[in-house]
DNA sequence: CAGGATATCTGACTAAAGTCAGATAAATGG
DNA sequence: CCATTTATCTGACTTTAGTCAGATATCCTG
């Protein structure tokens, strides 16, 4: 990689941690040790569970315990059973927290605004964008890849929003039960796979494989979340699928897409597809593609 | 403010931080703590003086001493007299301390090469450019501008960087003995002053002030650093330069410009000013724009 | 209902980070 | 040359952060 990538990548790490560095310092300015600053906002306004707590701030159980003391002995929060398992405690603001923990927000903001406070309003619309864009492809990095059942909650609702955006985007609307569409479900079909895209647990994007015939996969259900577009994750999951393809043992793998739908056929072209004759009856499909796969990737 | 952008920020810092925290983590495991490691670190292959270690880093004298201590017993730095001031120490780098380092370096480059590899180089190209951005925005809250001596070394570097930069903007190149331009220094004059804009220490732009009568003052050597542009330095440097004009009792500033200096003259526009006759016998320049003070900004 | 799993707490630690008040030696400024 | 200042070191601390091995109470499963 071309090494010019990387020093920038570390001179902004440098410049960057620079500058946050000084809201955990700003942080300590309310005299209390930043372990306690942290339990008590990530508690947050709702409260939470002492478990929610461990696992979100990567505490021992044994620290976060004495963390909690701590906050309650100052009368920041109270902690009680919970109602249903009685071995979980929950842990709430007092009016006191509330107001130390608005103190503590406050403080992340005059961070924020120092950041901004010093430019003109166009150079703190650029550097707004450029946040957004860095913070947008960083957590690119975070999205994993999985096969999931399709029947599971997050399928689903990965495929209803997915049929909802076609409708919305298909010159007739979309009905997925008309045009010769609906293809067998995965489940009929063991030679096949349904994966879904997560960022931080979150589903932002599905795909599916079905078997057509002893050699041949196609792809359906493609579909990312419109907040995660221009990140990649559309090129990671064809690849990701075709990785599925091939260890079952297909050599091709088809799709067919809408018109409508014109970066789709940009990135299935730039994936190393190309247009084949219509194999199917889909008649909301004006494109068909192909790829042959090669052993490895 | 917008508290959109506010929240973008702290979304922003809360992603990098993550992300760059992994550094800390990376670097402990050496077996070192991190204190000891930043100070390596800092060493520098060129070695060090205790003073700039103890500055850089922010550190107790003690404190210092101690942890140069622990790597010089490991046999990773050696400390000795400073031959000029006796009372200062020197820390050079033993072999066994410079690979140590290169470790350290290599797992920088390694956080760094981590954050572009699950890219496509479309959206590496992307992150590298919007962190350049974000990089070069925050450092412009650090620039500070300050009135300084026009005999100064990094003055007179500013200066002759600017006339360089004339010599190949302007058409017919530029000498700054020539064409009536050389004003009178600013030494021989005193109501005027010198702004020389720094970042981290470093000169990146300056401008000068000269009065022309008892009420008009006018702005001369406005430059700026090639690697400092877009940053909106010009226009701070502008509005500091004007706050001294007001400060020596100036009700009005005036300025000339040659032609091929296209931003800047848009700059000035937007500042407030506007085209005037000419008021000199400047042979290099084309336009002459004027602009009332008000009594405060 | 027995036995294991879970959620939390307690006590007993350790290491790291950092502070503070002198002590020492060299430099500097009148 | 004397008083100050400066650069560093030493010893004696404190606080924070974090770990680990039980102890306790509750829940879940067969």
């Amino acid at each position: 990689m071309d090494h010019s990538h990387i020093d920038q990548v570390r001179r902004f790490n440098r410049v960057v941690t620079a500058r946050t560095g000084a809201l955990s310092e700003s942080y300590l300015g309310r005299g209390r040790p930043l372990g306690q600053a942290r339990v008590l906002f990530e508690v947050g306004p709702d409260g939470s569970d002492i478990a929610t707590l461990r696992e979100s701030l990567g505490l021992d159980s044994g620290y976060a315990s004495r963390l909690l003391k701590a906050l309650e002995a100052e009368g920041l929060v109270t902690i009680r059973r919970d109602g249903g398992d009685k071995r979980r405690r929950l842990v709430t603001l007092t009016a006191k927290g509330s107001s130390e923990r608005a103190a503590y927000d406050a403080l992340s903001d005059r961070l924020a605004q120092s950041m901004l406070d010093v430019l003109a309003p166009t150079q703190r619309r650029r550097l707004v964008d450029a946040m957004a864009e860095v913070e947008a492809l960083l957590n690119a990095g975070s999205v994993t890849i999985a096969a999931e059942r399709e029947e599971s909650s997050d399928a689903l609702a990965c495929i209803a929003a997915y049929f909802r955006e076609l409708d919305q985007r298909f010159e007739n609307g979309f009905d997925p039960g008309k045009g010769g569409y609906a293809g067998t479900p995965a489940a009929k079909n063991p030679a096949g796979a349904f994966l879904i895209a997560r960022l931080h647990g979150r589903a932002i994007g599905c795909g599916a494989l079905k078997a057509l015939g002893p050699s041949t996969a196609e792809i359906k259900r493609m579909w990312v979340a419109p907040g995660a577009r221009g990140l990649g994750v559309a090129r990671r999951l064809l690849a990701a699928l075709e990785d599925e393809a091939r260890g079952l043992g297909m050599g091709r793998v088809v799709l067919d897409t809408n018109r409508s739908l014109v970066e789709a056929q940009t990135m299935y072209r730039k994936a190393g597809y190309r247009e084949i004759a219509r194999y199917n009856d889909n008649s909301y499909a004006d494109f068909w593609f192909e790829k042959t796969l090669g052993s490895a990737a």
